[in-house]
DNA sequence: CTGAAAGCGCTAACAA
DNA sequence: TTGTTAGCGCTTTCAG
């Protein structure tokens, strides 16, 4: 469908130079740099010349030759695997419109597989951009892995990712947001949650799985053995297909809303009702999870507030201090809607 | 929750230079550079003693020096909305990948409202970062509105906002996917299809309306006003219960995935038996859709392809060509789900 | 295989 | 208010 694009002359690499419009203007490049920074010791009248030699040539001003002069990029990079994810999705929009705010601008270097090789290139490319500090956002272990070489001599703010203490650290409380989930089960009566987990090797799938187990020993409950999904509604539906042959099962904290999704359509499939035969708790708060069928129940995270963080933390270190290991926890909360209710009596 | 950081030291603004290196090596800077570029021609010991001396001072290449020599940047800058909508999200995501293979990397620059002025100011904004080329995601009549400036200068790649001819643009297929969907409705046996709309000033709502549209009056089929949602699946729902209360509504179009998701829900609600009494299309094909309850039919897009396209297109702009009107349209198809189905038998 | 010289576009510091 | 000088870190060109 592509019409093909008939090869044409190398467009000139470089636009006009202030020299350039130094020259039309007849003033020097010096002016030319007071009127482009908007300083005010210029004479209106040469001010208004230099502007109009700028706007004839089409003048910009070159990014590269200012951050060369400055050492400063005014830019932010951030490293993380390819967007699928609802949560790295939304954290991803909460730091750039962070970051606009305070004038910089983001550098996206996408890490393709969570292999120890991948990220360690992704941290090589990401310390040759024109940048000034960096957010990895890869919710890995791997990070937390010592081995793992983190950018050397750049600020580094980690998100989600939270063991390390050589580094700052935003984190939600991945913690408190599964014990919620797990409590709000057991107080409705259930005898003990089943869970399903993220993959292996994410860092909020184990905190999570560790939280829902850590709640339900404090209560003296049996410790079902695990469900293990992969974030996607995919694997959640194919679990929930396994979870509804199950009577046993009545209550599921899924640890994400796209996986309680995909089990709460394995439970309509198999003619179990949610909630009366099946609750399900899940963890993010999409968007959409209050159309979800029905109303998911679920633990909210404030992910424009972990982007607004992690770039105040960021910005700390790179006009002020060298690199400090502050945390950040952004607290959660339960959404209670119609997923959730009493367990059904017993046969 | 998060701890203070006292106060330091402005951190140094500079690290090692290939200057540094080349002392500490005992050779020219000259033989650093080659090093750091790869090239063959250098003795393997001095190599080493350079690779050394990198590795002890933490040297690494200052990407604005190196910038500023060849007039490139390897450095692509998007513009878009706050990345709240699916398709937005997986069209950055796809255009990142895209991007990445090809070693450039991607700068984010967003814009706030849809306001003429906050899209200017991006554009201003955009020229002045480090980039070599720029794709405007914004899928607003703004783009095609000829009054805005596009930024000037730059190879520019316009997605989904395709009725410039000045530019090159990327498009789905919104009409042929408008088109399939209400076809399908139609197929099915229901007399009419109602539509409920993305907002105003959206381009690809336009499309997908003008489209359902057409594609009735080609059948000599009553057109129903429209309802206008804003892409959330909250504006779905609210839309949903006017719906349900409306027995003489079978089938319905909505323009993306989330507002089917609402308007279901909606229906759900009130009791309405999908799709026995009322049918329903998407537009997207989200991942999730499948697990939609019932599972959703929907038109899919192939966000992966836009992606690249935009890239391939941009770069053959930057690399070879002065900006050239290539319009590339992205074939669209129908995922046949259970959400719809024959209508109800007359009352 | 290695080095010296020049200059990319800009701005800080100084001079007029 | 304006101009001159120098140099940020790197690579291209030309010599050795």
């Amino acid at each position: 469908m592509t019409e093909t694009i008939p090869p044409r002359a190398p467009r000139p690499a470089r636009g006009p130079s202030m020299a350039d419009v130094a020259e039309r203007a007849g003033v020097s490049t010096q002016t030319v740099s007071r009127v482009a920074n908007g300083l005010t010791n210029v004479e209106p009248a040469t001010r208004d010349r230099v502007l109009q030699a700028m706007q004839v040539l089409g003048y910009r001003p070159n990014k590269a030759a200012r951050a060369l002069r400055s050492g400063r990029f005014r830019n932010i990079g951030i490293t993380m695997f390819t967007l699928s994810t609802y949560g790295n999705m939304r954290t991803l929009d909460g730091i750039t419109v962070a970051a606009a705010a305070a004038g910089y601008s983001i550098t996206l270097v996408p890490v393709r597989d969570p292999t120890q090789e991948a990220v360690s290139s992704a941290f090589t490319n990401l310390v040759e951009q024109a940048v000034d500090g960096i957010i990895l956002l890869i919710e890995a272990h791997l990070v937390d892995n010592s081995e793992v070489e983190l950018p050397p001599g750049l600020p580094v703010v980690v998100v989600d990712s939270g063991a390390r203490a050589d580094y700052p650290v935003v984190d939600n409380d991945q913690t408190e947001g599964a014990r919620l989930a797990t409590q709000h089960l057991l107080d409705l009566g259930h005898d003990t949650v089943w869970h399903v987990a993220g993959p292996e090797g994410s860092y909020p799938a184990s905190r999570r799985h560790e939280s829902w187990r850590d709640t339900l020993q404090a209560h003296g409950r049996a410790v079902p053995p695990l469900f293990r999904g992969d974030w996607t509604a995919a694997s959640g539906h194919a679990l929930g297909l396994e979870i509804a042959h199950r009577p046993e099962i009545t209550a599921v904290f899924a640890a994400n809303d796209a996986m309680a999704l995909g089990i709460m359509s394995a439970l309509h499939e198999s003619g179990r009702r949610i909630p009366q035969d099946v609750s399900i708790v899940g963890f993010d708060d999409m968007a959409e999870s209050d159309s979800f069928w029905p109303p998911l129940t679920t633990v909210h995270q404030d992910f424009d507030l972990v982007g607004q963080r992690s770039i105040e933390i960021l910005l700390e270190e790179i006009e002020h201090a060298p690199i400090v290991p502050v945390r950040s926890i952004v607290p959660v909360r339960l959404v209670l809607r119609a997923s959730t209710g009493t367990p059904p009596h017993a046969p």
